[in-house]
RNA sequence: GGCGGGGUAGCUCAGUUGGUGAGAGCGCAGGAUUCAUAACCCUGAGGUCGGCGGUUCAAUUCCGCCCCCCGCUACCA
């Protein structure tokens, strides 16, 4: 057992009626990211991921291909694993809400909800359009000049009853109005969280949580003509995952509550409000924070099918390498809002930040120790204070970052990073060890010693972003693997002179964009 | 309609508990330099800080109104 704080993160499930798609891969970057950093500052960390494979969709979609829902979520569950893979995910777990053990957590917390009395059953009644498969509020309808009633997409409705059990959302108002009143933290950002509490104040109506329209989900306990609601059963596979209902002394069951769900701001109404409701009814602890990031969109568009302009991750790593659209999306986008990215952003930051940035800091600092050290790291003389005042600029580095992953917001750890490689190029350019060389080697080998020993830090703390790039950094200042944790950032882990460093090789090269014209 | 967010340099954005000169990155122009991945460093570019009005000795920052953009406004996920 370890003595080590647990910590909990989570990406969204993803629906597996399709491929997945740029957003799917921005959700688990960051996510990693989170987790990676968690770790490395001494954390006991799981980190989720998986597919929410049930619903009325995923039938439809099966159907229409020929196959059978579980063919179809069997196929594209593996196409989100192989992503996870591709994309250097450290996820402990991946999720499918179609095995055992999730079924069985689904209908305990859905008996909870029941025990509690806030399960009942009723009719649903509403407009619904066969053609859509979804009811819509009387308001969305309009009854045109043909006497047919139609739906906001254009598709006629019909008034139909089906039998349902309701979730007694009404009676979590105020508990949940408390909730975000007591938590501020618990939605994020604040745009996010200003949103939900005005959905909330406007009134809740009781949930229906059980469709009989159809039979891919998770059958009703004692019910089995009902599936629940796939919200019912797709939000609880964050505690599935932990084995808490089952067995609350299990290996996991440490982790629930989640200390983090990072989600897109499209569900974010399901996170916030249905979930906690659910938890409090079953009588299960609250995750302590819901985050909601931004969608990517292209050149400022949406993502979108007509437009063509949708972007295939897969594509996307294989043109500009893993940890360079890893990093440019943390770097770029302010992690919480839309982003924009275009071929061109991506080309030019890495190119001004990685290969202009911390790619040539290393080699100009390294090919003069190779040089003019023997390839070894230099006894360092007294510090000045210049030489002070850039160690101490990379040994506070870690504390800002701490403090903004620990708010999600990752693009402001990153900038806080390039930071340090900024003032070290200032450093570097005002201390001039090339003119040192001839007039004072013993002061060169300081600013060296200086340089080397920062940039060991910009890697260790890149290491979430960036994993294999930052390891090939700290495979070039000698660090061995089992110093490169956070605990070895600053005094701690200070590079030991007389240590012999491999030949500088470049870890970022440069983009250059392809010839071919740009339409 | 209601609620919320936003309109700041060519582009993407940060920022001001109201006050000596409004910032960063990219792009651009000039300079310096040669350790380095034609990289790095320095300087500049002169933007009515959406519009109108108000409060104040003083507002881009506070208040009111107006214009524009975006999000939310429940049972597909």
């Amino acid at each position: 057992m370890s003595s080590k704080t647990p910590y909990y993160i989570t990406t969204a499930i993803s629906y597996p009626n399709g491929k997945p798609h740029i957003g799917h891969a921005y959700e688990l970057i960051a996510t990693d990211a989170m987790a990676r950093f968690q770790r490395l500052d001494g954390k006991d960390v799981f980190f989720l991921t998986g597919t929410d494979e049930h619903g009325q969709k995923m039938q439809q979609t099966a159907r229409n291909e020929g196959i059978t829902p579980e063919a179809l979520a069997e196929r594209n569950s593996n196409e989100f694993r192989a992503m996870g893979k591709l994309l250097n995910a450290s996820n402990d777990d991946f999720i499918r809400t179609t095995e055992p053990r999730h079924h069985e957590a689904s209908q305990e917390i859905w008996r909870r909800m029941e025990a509690n009395g806030d399960i009942y059953k009723d009719s649903y009644a509403g407009w619904y359009s066969v053609r859509d498969e979804a009811y819509y509020a009387e308001d969305e309808t309009e009854v045109r000049a043909d006497g047919v009633r139609y739906g906001p997409q254009g598709t006629p409705v019909e008034w139909v009853e089906e039998e349902s059990y309701f979730f007694k959302l009404s009676a979590y108002e105020d508990k949940l109005l408390k909730l975000y009143e007591d938590q501020p933290d618990f939605i994020g950002p604040n745009e996010r969280r200003n949103e939900v509490i005005s959905f909330v104040k406007s009134g809740l109506k009781d949930l229906s949580v059980s469709r009989t329209t159809f039979d891919w989900g998770i059958k009703v306990p004692g019910d089995e003509k009902h599936v629940m609601y796939v919200w019912v059963d797709a939000l609880t596979n964050y505690v599935t995952a932990t084995g808490y209902l089952t067995d609350q002394n299990g290996p996991r069951a440490k982790y629930w509550p989640a200390d983090a769900h990072i989600i897109g701001k499209d569900i974010i109404r399901f996170h916030a409000v249905y979930w906690p409701a659910f938890l409090m009814s079953a009588g299960i602890p609250l995750p302590k924070r819901v985050y909601a990031h931004g969608f990517l969109l292209n050149k400022g568009e949406k993502m979108s099918k007509s437009l063509g302009n949708v972007v295939d991750p897969v594509n996307l790593v294989s043109h500009f390498g893993l940890d360079q659209v890893r990093f440019f999306f943390l770097r770029e986008v302010s992690f919480g809002q839309d982003g924009s990215y275009s071929e061109e952003g991506i080309g030019t930051r890495i190119n001004a930040d990685l290969a202009n940035g911390i790619g040539n800091l290393a080699s100009r600092s390294l090919s003069m120790i190779a040089k003019n050290l023997e390839g070894k790291m230099p006894e360092p003389g007294p510090l000045t204070d210049a030489d002070k005042a850039i160690l101490a600029t990379a040994d506070e580095a870690i504390a800002i970052c701490r403090e903004e992953m620990g708010r999600q917001q990752i693009h402001k750890a990153v900038g806080a990073i390039m930071n340090i490689v900024n003032e070290s190029d200032r450093y570097f350019a005002a201390q001039e060890p090339w003119v040192l060389r001839k007039t004072d080697v013993a002061r060169m080998a300081t600013v060296l010693y200086v340089t080397a020993e920062v940039v060991r830090q910009i890697a260790i703390l890149f290491q979430p972003i960036m994993p294999d790039s930052a390891a090939k950094l700290l495979d070039l200042v000698a660090v061995p693997e089992e110093k490169r944790s956070f605990v070895y950032l600053g005094e701690a882990g200070r590079l030991a002179p007389g240590t012999e460093l491999p030949a500088p090789a470049p870890v970022f090269p440069r983009y250059i964009a392809p010839e071919a014209d740009k339409a």
